[in-house]
RNA sequence: GCCCCCGUAGCUCAGGGGAUAGAGCGCCGCCCUCCGGAGGCGGAAGCGGAGGUUCGAAUCCUCCCGGGGGCACCA
């Protein structure tokens, strides 16, 4: 009995009160009903406020609507009680034997557990990181490596079609900033003012000069455009090799340049132009983007003739679009929310909607904190910590869900010393530390002769509150991954984990799972295994979802 | 000035309009003849403030006070 089910159960039963004449309701009866764990073990298993919600458009009052649920609901298969509560919560006790069947259907799903098909044939394009080829991934960009890559598995797991996507500016005077540093470093002369520093830039500047010799004796723009093509090749480079040790892989890089050579810019401007939405002013060209909530209008081509950063942007939306992306979901720094606005509109100005063809996800910064104090300066970059950083400091699964664990809405300061420690508590050892165990249980049921076995399960054996508590949390797991989908949340899952692995210690705390001594292997001993195989199955799809290991030991 | 995010336990953070607001760390006190004590149990401790909507608000709305980040014919 999963909460699905059970929501199913009370429509059937509120459909048989509707049509036996019990209760009338104006709206009919609704498709599922909201169905929840109560915080107080008290009040059952389950709640459902469904007497609240239909008593008075039935004009009944609450409680005795839930009487006449109640009744109905005593009578239906899996539940063992439906008792009123307060204002007319029904608080619902499933029967052991329906919530342990549960164990045995999640063994045989494995992997596909908690999977869905809610997104079934839609195309999803993720783009995140982005980060500019002109240094290494800093901390900002690390955790939209994280959640982004994170996010992907998750709506992957809800059966979308996800395109990991990252946009590479190799266009603008960034680049040539970089280009700039890179050939004075070479040349040994002082960083441009304006320039990149920190040992990466020599690093490459090196390697440019290793690889290309001579390079830096060339006449200046020649030097430059060896240095710009070359360093920005090493640094993507090297940048893909970072994410890549880290766990991410994109499906597409693509590159701003391409945009302004194949002509998708004018295309694109050409369209919106069609649509009515560009005007002339002051000899630039604007796009009406106030007319869709952003504060005023902007410009698209510049009084120079030149295009504007924001005609790349419509380009490439547009180019999303024609490649049958269904949803443009586009990750960024809190730094760049003042996109928000003028990029949804531009959705709307092509005639699309908002917010469904087109998603701005906002996550705020990141801040590390080690020894107590704000942690700022890289080895290598200088300036800001880096992925790599980050790596040597507390590994990469720590990093990893570390970064995943919080909304993104929240600025986090991460204390590194206690996302280090391996020994001592920190909350994805714990996580890994229930895998861990889990396994260690099943390795040594092997050697003891206890086997699982779905024709002989017997559910009902498991009748202990906590276990009951572990097949609740364990059922629950479906729902979190679909709602951490729908609302773009992978932390939900970091959270569910940390709820599951501490059920489950409270499971192993009071029931022995294997044969002590010389006992025999008994029902009980191979229902509780099949039920501890059942939530290393969920724990570790979780992890996967989140991109980080889980090991079988520590 | 305008816009976005945040303000929950000593610290870092969870909390789909529901009942007695949770976790980890830290602090105090307990629990190992047996499957991994990297665990479990108990305790002290909290929704920035004021209004409003609602049967019911940490959650929704308004204002105020704090903190962070943004507001180019830059990219």
């Amino acid at each position: 009995m999963t909460p699905e089910q059970l929501s199913t159960t009370i429509v059937g039963a509120l459909t048989s009160l509707s049509e036996a004449g019990a209760i009338s309701l104006p709206d009919g009866v609704p498709a599922q009903v909201l169905v929840e764990r109560p915080k107080v073990k008290e009040h059952g298993d389950y709640a459902t406020n469904i007497a609240l919600q239909l008593g008075k458009k039935a004009g009944k009052n609450p409680r005795e609507f839930a009487q006449l649920l109640a009744d109905q609901l005593a009578t239906a298969d899996g539940i063992a009680s439906a008792e009123i509560a307060g204002p007319g919560f029904l608080n619902i006790r499933v029967a052991a034997g329906a919530q342990g069947a549960l164990a045995p259907q999640i063994v045989a799903a494995g992997t596909s557990y908690g999977t869905s098909t809610l997104y079934a044939g839609q195309k999803v394009n993720l783009e995140f990181v982005s980060a500019n080829p002109t240094g290494p991934i800093h901390i900002g960009g690390v955790r939209w490596a994280a959640v982004g890559d994170s996010l992907g598995r998750i709506l992957t797991a809800i059966g979308a079609d996800v395109t990991r996507e990252y946009y590479f500016n190799d266009h603008g005077v960034q680049i040539d900033r970089f280009a700039r540093s890179l050939l004075a470093d070479a040349r040994g002369e002082d960083a441009p003012e304006d320039g990149y520093g920190g040992q990466y830039i020599s690093d490459i500047a090196a390697t440019v000069v290793a690889t290309v010799p001579g390079a830096a004796d060339l006449p200046d723009d020649e030097a430059l455009e060896t240095f710009r093509a070359q360093g920005v090749d090493q640094m993507f480079t090297e940048i893909k090799q970072s994410l890549h040790d880290f766990g991410v892989d994109f499906d597409v890089f693509f590159h701003e340049n391409d945009l302004h050579e194949s002509g998708a810019v004018d295309r694109a401007i050409a369209r919106l132009r069609e649509l009515g939405m560009m005007y002339e002013q002051d000899d630039a060209t604007w796009l009406r983007t106030s007319d869709f909530g952003d504060d005023k209008d902007r410009v698209v081509i510049k009084s120079d003739g030149e295009p504007a950063y924001i005609s790349g942007d419509l380009a490439y939306y547009l180019d999303k679009r024609e490649r049958g992306f269904d949803r443009c979901l586009i990750m960024l720094g809190a730094d760049h929310h003042g996109y928000v606005s003028r990029m949804l509109a531009m959705c709307a100005a092509f005639g699309d909607t908002p917010k469904v063809n087109l998603e701005l996800l906002i996550g705020q910064l990141v801040n590390l904190v080690k020894d107590g104090a704000p942690l700022r300066m890289s080895k290598r970059a200088g300036t800001v910590i880096t992925l790599e950083d980050l790596v040597d400091l507390i590994g990469v699964d720590a990093s990893r869900y570390a970064l995943a664990r919080y909304s993104m809405d929240s600025t986090i300061d991460l204390d590194l010393d206690l996302w280090a420690s391996q020994t001592s508590d920190n909350p994805v050892y714990y996580v890994q530390y229930a895998h861990a165990r889990l396994s260690s249980i099943i390795r040594n049921a092997v050697d003891l002769g206890v086997t699982i076995d779905e024709a002989t399960f017997d559910p009902s054996l498991l009748a202990v509150e906590q276990e009951g508590a572990l097949l609740r949390s364990l059922a629950d797991y479906p729902k979190v991954v679909a709602r951490a989908a729908e609302l773009r949340e992978p932390h939900r899952v970091a959270r569910y984990l940390e709820d599951t692995a501490s059920a489950f210690h409270k499971f192993y705390d009071v029931a022995h799972v294997l044969p002590k001594g010389d006992e025999e292997p008994t029902d009980l001993h191979r229902a509780r295994l099949m039920l501890v195989a059942a939530t290393r199955q969920v724990i570790a799809n979780g992890l996967g979802l989140l991109g980080v290991t889980a090991p079988e030991r520590m």
